[in-house]
DNA sequence: TGGCGAGATGGGATCGTTCCCATGTGAGAA
DNA sequence: TTCTCACATGGGAACGATCCCATCTCGCCA
């Protein structure tokens, strides 16, 4: 269907056809060629039309490096994420990914696994192919300092790092806990767990924001042994999670603060025999598949993820194309979607 | 913390620290640079350290659009998938990228959205940067062809068009498909419908034949109406399940071809308040994470999907490098994972 | 003492593209 | 007739790294 099949050769050498190949088969110079394919500067029409005729025919495809090593862009877009089998991180990939293809650049993605070290390797990469741009969700403040030196377009996706001169686009965690957390205590709540694994990086901490403001408002005093923080990458979040509702009886809602604490969660209280909500309430930041899946479905705090890696790139692109002014930090909004894991506590 | 902040700066132009920056500041020519900093041919160590030293302060990063234009391989893998959203392919890129990462290969990721033009136009990119390779999940011969016709390494993951000349690395789905509906078989079942989303791809093709092959092994007849194919991208998924089950009210149990699809169906049992599996068993091709959060949980075909990315990497990086011999063919095996949403066939 | 070869360095060509500039047309204005 | 200017084309120098090859200095053996 494509064509000629296998037979397609005609470049002198081995392999590759170039730019040279073409005007010579076109019986022009490359100049002309190069003129004629890019569109720009003066060509005369009939010539236009035989180079076109001639890469097609021999299938012409141009050599980014050469290009690149020109001074243009490379066309190609770094992404740095912390974990790509987090449905998450995939989702917002995909965002990216969607934005990028449509404005004809290419996402070259590097999964840190949450590790400095790796998201310094993935910079360096992203510096050494010339990317048009990076976009990360920072681990630390060493990556983002190193592209953001170097004049290499930055904008920070989901979580900042406080480094400066970049843009950012992030969901505006502390206002998704603060309304997740209210709604069970607006349901009579008052021993609310919050169990999170990191709070290394400012999401978690927002979140824990979030909790308190949402028991000072409600004038509900917060006690410290209910939070629980299981540490980035925890061995056995289960079991964790297990000692800490043996320790603590009195729980009757836990605030998950992410998807994958949630999961743990979720799989405990099932373990346990516990119900849902009947014996203990369950919210979760960030909504995910299984949430809706589960009878009852699990209230929680969705997140526009895919939009807000379609936001980013879309910012990058600006940046990496114009000149851009000052740094922007676009905030989202989370959305409470309530489900039937949230009930008025029980009385006993 | 990185060092030396924003001051970092000695070249002579603008922006970019190249070899002549690090040799000259460093005293020595640029060969002598690149021999020292690549780490082959002769460099007093004296020197060498010289100019190690130099590169660090200057912040030296390579070109690798230089590096490639000279002949080197450009360090960046393609790899085509169809719908990035879907946990399946998120899983199989996370395997891929792990495995390249380890190499110090780069992944480009592109999605196809299952459009055999954007397949191609991805394909003309990853020949355009000179990608070390491709691996792509296919959806259709054009793509693999061309890039086979150029030479470029292409290993098909998941699915194969039938091109001939490049590698693949799948899995049984006949066997899966075969086990799925065997494991209903077993339980008395008799009037199993299968519901698809596509049958242009050899895996829908090859879970079709599983199914056949399960009942004819069981000497049960199968009916031509309880297949039902929803075609890709469906509209309205769960409003043909929803139809067809009006349709079929006979049916016991359902094998349901794929995630997505399972997904639908699951759904519409719920709605029209369908026990599972005490009024309708579901076995769902390709084991997600709600299948195993839901109660009672999803009997499912896992598929080794991360593997499967490593797999395909690796025999991708081998290819690449290597001259290799013929093309190989790597079939990985699923597993029944029985869960409770598969009963013996109620009595009635 | 001459020669040879390992150790060490630099010069310059090369990869494929873009783009600046020089050159060359012909038409229309002065 | 000559000048100008839009149109049209090709030559050649970049871009940054690699690598072949020429050069040069030793130490050591015949």
């Amino acid at each position: 269907m494509t064509g000629h099949g296998s037979n397609g050769h005609g470049n002198s050498k081995r392999g590759r056809v170039t730019l040279r190949d073409v005007a010579e088969a076109a019986g022009t110079s490359r100049s002309t060629a190069s003129r004629a394919l890019a569109g720009n500067g003066y060509v005369a029409d009939s010539i236009k039309a035989r180079i076109q005729e001639a890469a097609d025919r021999l299938g012409y495809v141009p050599d980014v490096s050469a290009r690149t090593l020109k001074g243009q862009s490379s066309g190609l877009v770094g992404l740095l994420v912390s974990d790509l089998r987090n449905q998450f991180y995939a989702q917002l990939a995909a965002g990216v990914e969607q934005t990028l293809a449509a404005a004809g650049q290419q996402l070259v993605l590097v999964d840190d696994h949450g590790s400095e070290d790796q998201a310094a390797a993935g910079a360096r990469a992203f510096l050494s192919m010339r990317a048009a741009g990076v976009l990360l969700a920072p681990v630390g403040k060493a990556a983002t300092q190193a592209l953001v030196d170097r004049g290499m377009p930055v904008v920070e996706v989901d979580r900042r790092s406080g480094v400066r001169g970049c843009d950012s686009v992030t969901i505006d965690s502390e206002l998704g806990a603060r309304e997740a957390v209210g709604h069970l205590l607006a349901r009579g709540h008052r021993r609310i767990a919050m169990i999170t694994d990191e709070t290394a990086w400012d999401t978690g901490q927002a979140r824990l924001k979030g909790y308190r403001a949402a028991h000072r408002e409600a004038g509900v005093p917060v006690s410290r042994r209910l939070v629980l923080t299981l540490g980035l990458r925890p061995a056995d979040p289960i079991g964790d999670v297990s000692a800490f509702l043996d320790q603590n009886p009195d729980v009757t809602a836990v605030f998950a603060a992410n998807n994958v604490v949630g999961e743990a969660v979720w799989q405990e209280l099932k373990r346990r025999g516990q119900r849902v909500p009947a014996d203990c309430s369950l919210v979760c930041f960030d909504d995910m598949t299984w949430m809706r899946m589960v009878e009852p479905g699990v209230t929680a705090v969705r997140q526009p993820v895919y939009d807000m890696g379609v936001r980013a790139a879309e910012m990058l692109l600006k940046r990496a194309t114009g000149i851009g002014g000052r740094p922007a930090a676009e905030v989202l909004q989370p959305e409470l979607v309530e489900r039937g894991s949230t009930l008025a506590v029980p009385q006993r």
